[in-house]
DNA sequence: TTGGTAAGTCAACAAGGCTGACTTAAACAG
DNA sequence: CTGTTTAAGTCAGCCTTGTTGACTTACCAA
């Protein structure tokens, strides 16, 4: 398999390094602006995309412990950013979304990122972007490839 | 375009996030059990593939401060991983690379992350690889795109 | 000989991970 | 009803890895 060679692997590495390091690099400007990191620009972009999330369900997303999380939560919360609601199921569960100011700091961070992949899918085209995400699913973990919601969902 | 929705794009911000963590989480325990973390990763990578690659330019390739970088170059030369050479053509450059043991090393936290790629790349075949590194390539910027070498090289 | 450059260092700080211990409130099992 | 488990939150302390700023030493080059 020539596609396959230690070469083609290595290089992959730096690929998949290089172009993370520029695609979470856009939204640090925004972030600093407001006294945010990067672990605030991924709670807002989980709890955007599944609404009514709990605290224990964020955690399970991010991979990150509770304290962890706690520190950029209480944040967010203090600032109006995040909504916390009383479970009706259970009503020891907080569920998280995001407030009309929220979802706005949400759209600026990630609209760099939608840029950057909107521009490199179309140079690219349709061929290679289902190429691009069948190799990024076939690397994840069993477990985490259920956390890619193919559409938008509660939990 | 029918693949560029706004769901398309946002699920390949979760792709990436996710394939990502999974990617860099592999090598994290062996690293652990040394007392080193990712820097020193990364450290050691560039240098495997870019031998008597100068201080300056390692700086470069990982986008980290002198002093940064300074810390976990340190212990790696006291430890004898990496090795310094007095520049010829520049006697204040200090030339690195790695000591035998720091190759077996660095072959040892590489292997997880070829291991995780070369059976996506099997699993998913050739046209899906060579669209997953078109677009990778495109999402990267202007100036880090040269910064991937397809064939190892000094500097 | 002088000015710029490569490397190295010290100090101080911040973000964002971690562990461990503990509280409160609610749910649940018996 | 009682006791246990669970969800969330908090405090304290630690580590890694990033940052700025200031400064030294050695070397190159004009």
């Amino acid at each position: 398999m020539l596609f396959l060679t230690d070469e083609q692997l290595r290089s992959a590495i730096e690929l998949l390094f290089f172009a993370y390091r520029d695609f979470t690099g856009d939204p640090d400007l925004i972030l600093e602006e407001r006294g945010y990191g990067r672990a605030h620009h991924r709670a807002i972009h989980f709890i955007k995309h599944r609404p009514e999330i709990t605290v224990a369900g964020l955690i399970e997303m991010l991979g990150v412990t509770k304290q962890s999380l706690n520190r950029v939560l209480r944040q967010l919360i203090e600032d109006g950013l995040v909504i916390q609601k009383v479970g009706e199921r259970d009503r020891r569960q907080r569920l998280l979304s995001l407030s009309e100011e929220g979802a706005a700091l949400e759209v600026l961070l990630s609209q760099p990122q939608r840029d950057r992949l909107r521009q490199a899918y179309t140079s690219a085209g349709p061929e290679a972007v289902a190429g691009f995400r069948e190799v990024l699913h076939k690397m994840m973990n069993e477990g985490t490839r259920a956390m890619v919601a193919e559409k938008p969902r509660r939990k």
